[in-house]
DNA sequence: GGTTGCATGTAAATGGTTACATGATTGT
DNA sequence: ACAATCATGTAACCATTTACATGCAACC
């Protein structure tokens, strides 16, 4: 999946604008699978109404840069609904947070902690996001996906938040001499 | 984090051929976080050899082209270190699959029941896969770690066996004709 | 007076995937 | 006979991120 197709998924929902759908991925229903940047959407924007995707409206605003809002055309439901039957590549899931736990003995303990504590609240943050959305007239797949979501990050909170307490037991690299080496070998 | 950390990483847990740690990220303890290619990892292993944070023994082997193990080295072990104490980048999340849920209803409905056996095998496998490490020595955050994803992995697997007949009363596109339009708009 | 939010866009740089190139061994 | 596993590597291609460029309004 492309940033176009993300940008005909978001269009599909309704018409935006490059700036508004950006916040879609960004604190919006998509937030926790997908992250783009303008330099990815304003470009995708343009190659769908090229393509016959979408179509622009320029809206005039005082003071402001022209707000051009976009919608999806008959096309671009077509295209759309081709992208979505397409076999889904394996999720690409890079976490840094949880490599940094997985190797988190080679870390002082106070910033492992830290990093659990802004996890915690990040997922509590997500969660926040996915209850803000209006889903009760979404249709039951979509209203699976955000259930899926729901559970998944409830889960990984819950489970943080109940077994943190076992990392009290380990040693800081900080804490003895010869750190990392005292690990592998 | 870089494809360079990565195989630090994966060094750190012992030696190892690309071949080897590309294993890793595919069928070991990190398949569910990061995704590598042999593309970006003998190329990082070269690199991490120039800048001394790792060392390669080439083991001549018969009928195969020598297999060339890397070891991490001191100031690979450091460098590592300091990679595990930046601010960790926000989780970087691309799933097709969650993607294609939230806009279900605009695909035949066998197809997403298609899809979702199979995302409940993938939770599966990934779960057998976390399970058949031996975990016994890890640290306590590895362990906290691999705890962490078999929660998450389980609590998935569960909600989509458990809701999935939610899309029991949704219609699917074929089933009539106007399809996306009587959704949006 | 500084930051945040609104609003759009481009260009360079980064980084990674895909495809190619090679080849023996082992299992079906 | 064919596929998979072992084993390494390069180069072209692709997409995306980052940084830059611009500017007003509202809030603190």
């Amino acid at each position: 999946m492309d940033a176009r197709t993300l940008c005909l998924g978001v269009l599909q929902l309704g018409d935006a604008s490059g700036y508004e759908i950006k916040k879609v991925f960004e604190e919006g229903v998509l937030s926790h699978i997908y992250e783009t940047s303008f330099g990815s959407i304003y470009p995708a924007l343009n190659r769908l109404v090229e393509d016959g995707l979408a179509i622009c409206t320029e809206m005039p605003q005082d003071k402001r840069p022209d707000k051009k809002v976009y919608s999806i055309t008959p096309a671009g439901r077509a295209a759309l609904a081709a992208a979505l039957q397409q076999v889904p590549a394996p999720d690409r899931i890079r976490s840094d947070f949880l490599f940094i736990l997985m190797f988190g003995h080679l870390v002082p303990r106070p910033h492992l902690e830290r990093l659990i504590d802004q996890r915690i609240n990040w997922y509590r943050d997500t969660l926040a996001r996915i209850d803000k959305c209006d889903t009760a007239n979404w249709s039951a797949s979509a209203q699976l996906f955000a259930g899926l979501g729901r559970t998944v990050f409830t889960a990984a909170a819950e489970y943080l938040e109940q077994n943190r307490h076992l990392l009290e037991q380990q040693e800081s690299p900080t804490d003895r001499n010869g750190p990392a080496a005292a690990v592998a070998e």
